[in-house]
DNA sequence: CGCTCGTTTGAAGCTTATCAAAGTCAGTGG
DNA sequence: CCACTGACTTTGATAAGCTTCAAACGAGCG
């Protein structure tokens, strides 16, 4: 089994049971690995993808441009994320996926996952499950931008991220790797650089995080999770049958 | 033909070529349905729906209420939309579902739609495209209030939703009827009330809309489009195979 | 060493929230 | 028929928060 299907398993099963067959139906979609520049695009808006994207390695990011130059990044994507599972559907990209540090993603042609679909019902079901949490996440975001204060929403995104990444089983102890700048990161929570600074900076002044050269620690669980207002429910932690 | 059914036909056959064999299928699928009062809650956070609701009539909601009693609108819903059909996937609803107007839907019992997803490939394909057309939704909501302002966040909302409400045919020339107060609305652009009522009457007085007892009119569409920098590109109203 | 990229700090000005109150309109009961 | 009521919209004033512009600082690299 690859490194990809091996994290995309690890992710499918914190939310239902993959049974054996399912795992080798997964390990037998063929694919092709490619490696992109932190900065590059790894999909291009407008564009027509005929095969859907996993992320392998590396932190991506999902770009929504405005005729003004402006840039939102509404998600961030981690290793084992179906990055692009939705191009399967949606054909034309609406935006654009973007590489914020070195990356690998593997393809999986669009023809092997609408195969999958005619003869594997319930894996189908937990593939459209990982775009349903997409969706969730998404949501969230909305929620915290339309209705939170910076420190909040800094907050929440650094317990969501930590708690992504333990899933798949990239953090270590309550600290991960980070390879964001600040000028990203404005771009994910709506703000300027400078503010995003500060935000950062307000958040090492409470002593609930440090964060030096790409590495996150969380201090103080506890403090971070009540300043941003992080409950788990919406990435669907539970296995449990869909 | 149940109406329910016939709104969720015209929805997809926008998308995607629907069989009429397809369509029988859809047709025969058990349903229930019922009325809320506006203001009331049709589904709540933190339940577990054996059933996904489908809009006939009126207008729906989003929420994602935070602690502090905050209320973000992410998302709003019109008849025809399947609004909860992600909860076959997620189980435990992390947002709740509000009437903001009268509302009719439909309840489709999950067992129903997964024995569906194991006769019916294609027609699960479209379904599950529904879902990530509603996350595109999500996704350019999240930039809007990232990095829009609040007239361009108005101007966009109000192309988005008199273009779905034509693909329905719930439009009347340029305008529609909106039964949303304004301080529901401030909950979906992200803004306080006293500022959406401002947002509004800049619109009104730059002679782009007209907004008169839950009736809106479109004066100057191009204006309209151009201020919100609408681009349909993510409603995927392209008619190709999914 | 000097250059580039990223972070940090300062100050001014605009945008938006908040508080407060008046205006409008439909429905209700005297 | 008209005052009364309550929900919603509109307006005004003040204060807070955020952006913008500008510049300094620090680390990594050719």
């Amino acid at each position: 089994m690859t490194p990809a299907i091996e994290l995309l398993c690890r992710s499918l099963s914190r939310r239902d049971k993959l049974t054996p067959a399912e795992e080798a139906s997964l390990a037998s979609l063929t694919q092709r690995t490619s490696h992109y520049a932190r900065g590059s695009e790894i999909i291009a808006e407008m564009s027509r993808p005929s095969a859907s994207c996993l992320l392998v390695e590396g932190l991506a990011g999902r770009a929504v441009s405005g005729e003004d130059g402006t840039r939102q990044l509404s998600a961030l994507h981690i290793p084992g994320d179906f990055v692009d599972l939705h191009g399967l559907l949606l054909r034309k990209m609406d935006h654009s996926i973007v590489a914020i540090s070195n990356c690998t993603v593997a393809y999986i042609p669009h023809e092997s996952l609408i195969a999958l679909t005619a003869t594997e019902p319930h894996l189908t079901r937990m593939l459209w499950t990982l775009t349903a949490i997409d969706a969730a996440i998404q949501r969230k975001m909305t929620a915290l931008l339309g209705r939170h204060t910076p420190a909040q929403r800094l907050a929440h995104l650094l317990c969501e991220i930590y708690t992504r990444l333990e899933i798949v089983g990239l953090s270590s102890g309550l600290g991960f790797h980070f390879p964001i700048t600040q000028t990203e990161l404005s771009d994910v929570l709506g703000l300027s650089v400078v503010h995003t600074n500060r935000t950062v900076g307000k958040l090492r002044a409470r002593n609930l995080i440090s964060w030096n050269s790409q590495q996150v620690d969380i201090l103080d669980m506890e403090g971070l999770k009540s300043l941003g207002d992080f409950d788990p429910t919406y990435l669907s932690l539970q296995s449990e049958p869909r």
